[in-house]
DNA sequence: GTCTATAGCTCGATAGAC
DNA sequence: GTCTATCGAGCTATAGAC
């Protein structure tokens, strides 16, 4: 993880990452074939130890959106995870990077959880175009801030401007 | 250009560049002594046009947010630009990166035209860090809008989403 | 101004000893 | 399960002929 999120998959090596954990390069290749399934497994290891922290229950409609506010204030005292997913999924729009199925699938899922979220929230018909436009806003807000963030922590807060873009989108689209 | 938005810095090849122009690998760097040099020597160039075609005049307050709509619009067009800034801008915050400067000066000043922008259009007081917050997010929007749009360009409508978070933003400062 | 040639790396992956 | 050794490929940069 440190490694992919310092360097970015294709200027990370394995021997890089052997290092780190105590083995050579061919020692890490007979627990991971390739790099880029080394890549993929460290995606979905980062994703289960996700899902077990969030507990059982997903929370709905504004208490989800509320959620992401708080994601937002906890992401400023995690560089690295922040790091990790800022740097590969850029990365993972080059041609044939081994992460682009995996962010394909993960912004699609993540726009369906947002877009019930804010239907639900501001009582909109399930119809209601709106609800996915504020939810493809509000995703494309955190990942922004995100790299601005790494490049100049002080200049960003996190917290405060995703709080922001999402009362007013909420604000307005409830008037 | 191409290139760089293909593949990602670290990933591009002299080689490859030197094929799509018709020269040899050492002809490249005849011009550019190192591949760092070629890619803050490509920023630059595409600064210098963009400038050029915004013509002399730029526009304030509430009208250069709508600029920033119609670039939305206009960037739906021009995959290329988009991928380039897309992938530089993120692996500039991997080590060393030597987009990394360039990229954290181009954020402070974009950051301090918006908040202009955001004051003005609002009427605050320009001590206001409402603006600075609303105009981070703006940036934000944009730039994580285009990341999703690189994966399935079907699934996201950036005018829309950038024009809905605007909107939203300025209703709510100006109650 | 453009080339060939090459130095000097680093890399991922494989083979095979222990 | 971990290592050494090595293959074959790729890379940037430099030297020097033309």
């Amino acid at each position: 993880m440190d490694a992919f999120a310092a360097r970015g998959y294709n200027n990370a090596s394995l021997a890089e990452i052997a290092d780190r954990v105590g083995l050579t390069q061919a020692g890490v290749l007979h627990y991971f074939r390739s790099k880029s399934l080394l890549l993929t497994s460290v995606l979905e290891l980062r994703d289960e130890t996700d899902i077990e922290q969030l507990g059982t229950e997903r929370p709905h409609g504004l208490e989800f959106l509320r959620h992401l506010v708080d994601t937002a204030r906890r992401n400023a005292e995690r560089e690295g995870i922040v790091r990790l997913y800022a740097v590969l999924s850029a990365e993972s729009v080059t041609d044939d990077h081994p992460a682009q199925v995996y962010f394909r699938d993960r912004y699609a899922g993540l726009r369906a959880f947002v877009t019930d979220a804010v239907t639900e929230a501001c009582g909109l018909d399930a119809s209601d175009i709106r609800a996915r436009t504020a939810a493809n806003a509000v995703i494309a807000v955190m990942d922004g801030l995100q790299v601005q963030w790494l490049l100049e922590p002080g200049a960003v807060d996190m917290t405060a401007s995703t709080g922001l873009v999402i009362d007013s989108i909420l604000a307005g689209l409830r008037r």
